[in-house]
DNA sequence: TCCTCACTTGCAATCGATTGCAGAAGTTAT
DNA sequence: ATAACTTCTGCAATCGATTGCAAGTGAGGA
């Protein structure tokens, strides 16, 4: 890549022998009898050009197949051209689905979208920090709660960032999120509303706010219906469909067990199906479950998963729309964009 | 977007005063005592200048806050800087693996991953294949069987573009596949070695090769067994969930009832399980099912899924390393690499 | 003392398109 | 016929960095 000395031994050269000239504007102009500023207008600016040039140019560049070279264009024209979209897991179903949100919207204005999966690595996030203080994207969707390595605070404060999904309140900058404390405490309500008192949570990675605003939830529910927090009904999670089973394996050993679960995600919720199936258990004869995301998987799980569904889509799409306006506007004052979930019921909670 | 005219009323103003001159080599040279042929090479060639002036340059830098713009490096220095990946559906969990796996090999290539999500429609697609064209990606991984509109095959021929997942043998293409004919094959002998004789098949959309590939091992199966093709035994599907739970119930519904299905794909296998249930029927003990690609699905269904494992981040990352040699080397002549799948042994099969 | 060579640095061209400005040509009004 | 406009086109600067070439400096050798 860095190299590309010619090998002093090995095979002949493959390359091609010239460098295939690349086709620039000068020669649609010298074959057309006219200065690059006329082609340029006439493949841009159609109105500006009488029409017989025009029609002679286009019919030149036409056949011979001319392009313009967008890096040269977004040199001189600075529009923005490209959202990043950093995540830390690319494969995450849940991020696959905001991924798609936000790319319908850059295409309709005009601008690409390109992801980068960090895996966490501070030393990735560098890498994508150089593409967006480089200029070579010019608005930056992040999906995981803090700033990438490379990216001071004071920086993000007048630069088109946005947090989605996750938000850190410690960074005063612009976001798209739902209430998951909120949400959380609905689905606790929900479950209290059909006679369960006795409630189980499953947690999410703690590291991550997003689990902790959701356990936020989960106490605050208990406090409202007056009940107490009982720290052998929270097990902790990590989002994962493994530790769901093996939590919910725990949870349900106790001997006072609890009539219904919370998870933190549905996926967890997937594996807390399982969990009870290992112990004997069904859902939701013996157990009531409620999950939170509404991916892929709580439609198709046995039983179909009751759930919050969060608006993948739409926060996607949100950011990218926040974003579009911060380049055209510039950065202005934070917005905060909260959206809504929805619960979805189908079969995993019973009443008793 | 396009139009920034100010509003005749509305409210004042927000921009700021002016656009914040941007910081440029010019303004880090001004500031040293030298030229930007000197800050350029301190920075990037740090062994072509004195110590004393590369330490001064870069401080300098440093404390301004500088980064080169890479759309103007990018203009002279001509190197590749991205590859496109261009899907039908960005949130087919199958395609998210494989996008991570080709980010990965990209980024390790110091080259960034833009995404296009056409919907199959043919305007985005001639939108992506302008970036193409116009030189702002280098390279094109394509995750379905056709050429983008805009493409020509000729123009294809000299491109460093790769086809993966889905083949195409009209275009004659460089590509990343699995042999799904043989491995549609192979699970047939699967089913087969375990006693099944009348075996249906629920099939992916007819308009896609790979679903036509995957039949035709499930042809050639039953011929090499010396069994009868019967049309009653294939349902049409299309690769989603509902489609294959309506299918099996048509299929297990018939008077001589199939005692195994190959599922052209996971979801819609899982939704086999359900339309077997839905009839009365378990999986194994009634119907066994075999699937292909193991998505995450198939691991968490119940019972989990026999099923043909895809290598999915391989493909991505054999993808992108290919994209990558015919950049650096030219086209060259075609490649066609081809990865193994494996069968992955679950419990939705029986012996009979 | 003069020559050669290595090491630093700057000049200016270059990548490819866009666009402000001004001149040329043509039209209309007076 | 002349002034006043329009309309069209080209010149040349510009976006921001990189790099071939040449010049300047100082060290070391003859």
């Amino acid at each position: 890549m860095k190299d590309k000395a010619a090998k002093p031994g090995g095979r002949a050269a493959p390359a091609q022998k010239r460098p295939a000239h690349r086709l620039t504007m000068a020669d649609v102009a010298r074959r057309a009898g006219v200065s690059t500023a006329t082609v340029s207008r006439a493949l841009t600016r159609p109105d500006q050009v009488n029409e017989k040039t025009r029609d002679l140019v286009r019919g030149i560049a036409e056949e011979l197949g001319f392009r313009p070279n967008l890096i040269g264009r977004q040199l001189r024209v600075r529009a923005a051209t490209s959202l990043l979209i950093l995540v830390q897991d690319l494969d995450n179903p849940f991020y696959a689905e905001l991924i798609k949100g936000a790319e319908a919207v850059a295409r309709a204005n005009h601008l690409s979208v390109m992801v980068g999966g960090t895996d966490g690595l501070e030393e990735v996030e560098q890498l994508y920090s150089e593409q967006f203080l480089g200029r070579r994207v010019d608005g930056l969707v992040i999906l995981f709660g803090h700033l990438p390595a490379g990216i001071s605070p004071k920086m993000a404060e007048h630069s088109p960032i946005v947090l989605v999904s996750e938000d850190n309140p410690a960074l005063n900058l612009s976001s798209v999120l739902v209430d998951n404390v909120g949400w959380a405490e609905r689905a606790m309500g929900y479950l209290m509303e059909r006679g369960h008192r006795r409630i189980a949570h499953i947690t999410g990675p703690l590291a991550r706010i997003i689990s902790r605003q959701r356990q936020e939830g989960y106490w605050n529910a208990l406090a409202k219906a007056g009940l107490p927090q009982d720290p052998a009904l929270e097990a902790l999670g990590d989002f994962s469909f493994e530790r769901g089973r093996a939590a919910a394996r725990e949870l349900l050993s106790l001997p006072d067990r609890p009539t219904a679960i919370f998870c933190a995600n549905d996926e967890a919720a997937v594996g807390a199906i399982l969990g009870a199936a290992d112990l004997g258990l069904s859902v939701p004869s013996d157990v009531s479950l409620i999950g939170f995301d509404d991916i892929m998987l709580a439609q198709i799980s046995q039983p179909p998963l009751t759930t919050i569904r969060q608006p993948r889509q739409q926060m996607g799409a949100a950011a990218a729309q926040l974003l579009i306006d911060m380049i055209e506007h510039g950065p202005g004052k934070r917005a905060h964009k909260q959206l809504d979930c929805e619960l979805i019921e189908r079969s995993s909670v019973r009443s008793i």
